[in-house]
DNA sequence: TATTGTTATACTCTATAACTATA
DNA sequence: TATAGTTATAGAGTATAACAATA
């Protein structure tokens, strides 16, 4: 199989083919192993639940996809047992969300398996390198508007 | 509205939430102008296709999916005017997908536009620094199985 | 009136399976 | 037989609109 990059012209390579090229290797990590019959896009939604619990309107805006759909995806975690929602003593209106113990492991042990992959990463390029790489992009992110 | 990442507790922080931000800024950026009428998947497929041609099998290789779903976006860029497609005379069995003139010139356009993109991250973090990060970052694209 | 969360609906993206036509 | 490409179908992910319940 012919190397990816030698198709496309230098000029027209850009940032976006990069990222995407790392955001599937994570993927296909997580789609390859077991995580409790729950997808990439379940452990994501989850991740965003703090410990104090969680509006899922709010939760939908630190997640970044609207509340329908992001409702959609509690409804999934209460059913696999990951999260419960109870009503918010405060306002009636709100079902607040909270993370199982089963929600808190699996949240734990994706953090772990992501280091992991990161380890990998500190591998191709060195340790020093992956370091400054790692801050630069929580940076980037942090300014992300 | 409260800061994302300080909901997260920084031991359940990793590098797919960070890379995310990073991917959904473009994906912004792109979705919010206008781009001849093409999603960003369109601009994806079409950023793979080479100026000497190629078939839509290997095309959907290099971009990281079946050929069936590479076809369909072959077949919208068609109708779009951004690809042409022409027997292969040397199998008859392939259909050899090029850019025609609108389809290069979304194709510079796009990536003028991440390298715009680029500059705005290079300011947030210093050019010497987004060099490294660049640098590091294309190196562990590369080593991607 | 405004907000939380739901239900209903649809579109995008991607995958698998079954088929055709060429090799 | 094997490969290129198609059509058919379905599921994942996300969006908008309309609504009910509460503020």
């Amino acid at each position: 199989m012919t190397f990816v990059k030698a198709e496309v012209p230098a000029d027209e390579q850009h940032v976006a083919m990069e990222l995407g090229l790392l955001f599937d290797e994570i993927r296909r990590v997580l789609v390859s192993e077991e995580w409790d019959g729950l997808r990439p896009s379940h452990l994501r939604v989850m991740g965003y639940v703090p410990p104090n619990g969680i509006s899922i309107t709010e939760l939908a805006v630190h997640v970044g996809m609207t509340k329908q759909g992001c409702g959609q995806f509690v409804s999934q975690l209460v059913d696999t047992g990951h999260l419960v929602v109870e009503p918010d003593p405060d306002d009636g209106r709100v079902r607040l969300v909270r993370r199982t113990p089963a929600g808190d492991s699996a949240t734990r042990a994706l953090a772990l398996r992501m280091a992991q992959v990161e380890r990998g990463w500190a591998a191709r390029v060195g340790e020093r390198r992956y370091r400054t790489f790692r801050r630069v992009l929580e940076e980037i992110a942090a300014g992300d508007s």
